[in-house]
DNA sequence: TAAAAATACTCCATAGGTATTTTAT
DNA sequence: ATAAAATACCTATGGAGTATTTTTA
């Protein structure tokens, strides 16, 4: 059975004539009768009354005509589904974000930006840290992650550079320096610093130490936090000082946060996908994401 | 488009591989390369992408596949109702069931019952998750569902209550609880939840986290499972614990089943089908659905 | 006898086969 | 060098056309 065999069913159930039918189909009516004729052999049965004046369902017939007039249907849907899939208009994209990124603006700007120029794509975000989330990536969990800079390059991610932030020294309140726009890291040297664990993100972490360790200052290395963000919600509680990127500034929790004189560390943000990704909302993502950085250099400048 | 090209499109889809699907398919490769080639250029957009061992499904193609698989099997299963309508069987009756229902025994009941009275009704059941069974029952996919409580009340679809089962706590073998007939939930609130996709079926969802609110708690939520059955054997597996309706308790995987204390949350199962659905066997489906219960329910107080 | 479907035949488009080339690792 | 898809070309099935016959109210 072919679909023609159906479209034709459907239209000779419809005119209940089979040379009127042939006429809407744009075909002869002999052809068209044994193209049914065939479908009621494949049926085994007869799907229409032969009258003198046209013919009329069977009740097998009528059985089928409910079903093949949406069959019908659903192919064309289907074809025009597959259609706007091409198009990157509809599908599903899974978004991982490292929770150090979640708090800058970007992000927001990315999202809202992507799910207006592609209403009917479903969107699934997800919060790791970034070690996971490479693995989540090769392992196909994930379509596209915003991550921390990584060291380890996979051989099947591929990673862009984003933008920088620069890192800034979280202090309590009521410090003595809370004042200070500006502070120099040896002022700040003796005081106990709150870190994420390394794995939650290698190069964040290794770009706090290394600022130390350029300005010839060990760090005094206290409680470490879960997360970078609650880094924050321990320094408000009194237990130290912590260095997180700018973006964390959106937590206001009573602490104070300050630029660092000199030795300026970075926090990086980058986009990771799996290398040859073909698909397109993926791609599309990729290239909202480029344009909404660009964008929004753009208007810092003005 | 040619019913042909769906089938070829499907099994070149799964295997993955053009020289595989061709022998499944009892021909040479090139004239299913060139069917294939046809439906893309018909669609207007690549299916596969070529790589050099076998082939990979673009968006475009993953989202056709899906269609393409239920209309092959829609265009069989029209076949065979024209066929049993053609024998004077005057019906036949699509049946869809929430995958979450299926261990229930009043479904073994429903069905049995009816197959009894209609021994000429060809009963065709499908499982899906509720979402998709509304949608196949508004498209006229299927006749009837039996499917969980659903908010999103259509106005094509009439639900009516069958009945309430208890959820019961699903702990892994040699947990500390294992013994105790009912727990509470505050004693297993720092223990990982594993739950279903809340879009499979949002209300028994929203019963267990509105359970854990109820008691002031935050459930810990782990690892998701792909349905409400195989979170069972990701307990079992040691993934953490979980909530699910009675009739799960069928699946014996070594897992233990235990009533919850105090704020006791309900999962209920519905019965949908299109409004003003005028079709005998769909209305005696109905009938001998709501018998079944209220016959069970005089069985369980005799 | 008239309207309409079925049959008889003819033709050619195309599904499918075989042989070979191209492509990507 | 090799696996696998694409291409080229051929064959023949069968879809569609024209002419005609059959059927039945």
């Amino acid at each position: 059975m072919e679909l023609r065999h159906l479209k034709y069913f459907v239209v000779v159930a419809e005119e209940g004539h089979f040379t009127r039918a042939a006429e809407r189909l744009g075909m002869a009516q002999p052809p068209l009768s044994q193209q049914v004729q065939k479908l009621e052999r494949e049926i085994g049965a007869q799907l229409f009354h032969r009258l003198t004046r046209g013919v009329e369902l069977t009740d097998a017939g009528r059985v089928l005509y409910e079903d093949a007039r949406r069959i019908v249907s659903e192919v064309e849907l289907a074809k025009s589904r597959a259609q706007s899939a091409a198009r990157g208009q509809t599908g599903s994209i899974r978004v991982g974000f490292a929770s150090s990124v979640v708090f800058h603006p970007i992000i927001a700007d990315i999202v809202r930006t992507y799910r207006e120029s592609h209403p009917a794509v479903t969107l699934s975000p997800s919060e790791s840290n970034v070690e996971a989330l490479i693995d989540d990536l090769t392992a196909g969990r994930i379509d596209l992650a915003i991550i921390r800079q990584t060291s380890q390059e996979s051989e099947r991610v591929k990673t862009e550079a984003l933008l920088d932030e620069d890192m800034l020294i979280v202090l309590p309140p009521q410090h003595a320096l809370a004042a200070s726009p500006s502070i120099d890291l040896r002022s700040i040297a003796h005081e106990t610093l709150i870190m994420f664990p390394r794995a939650i993100a290698p190069v964040l972490y290794d770009e706090v130490m290394s600022a130390y360790q350029r300005a010839g200052l060990t760090p005094q290395l206290g409680q470490e936090s879960t997360q970078v963000a609650s880094a924050v919600s321990m320094v408000a509680a009194g237990f130290g000082i912590s260095i997180v990127p700018n973006s964390i500034r959106q937590i206001h929790a009573g602490v104070s946060y300050h630029a660092i004189e000199g030795a300026q560390p970075k926090a990086q943000i980058v986009l990771a996908y799996r290398f040859g990704e073909f698909s397109r909302v993926v791609r599309d993502f990729v290239d909202v994401a480029k344009r909404s950085v660009r964008d929004r250099k753009v208007d810092d400048l003005g």
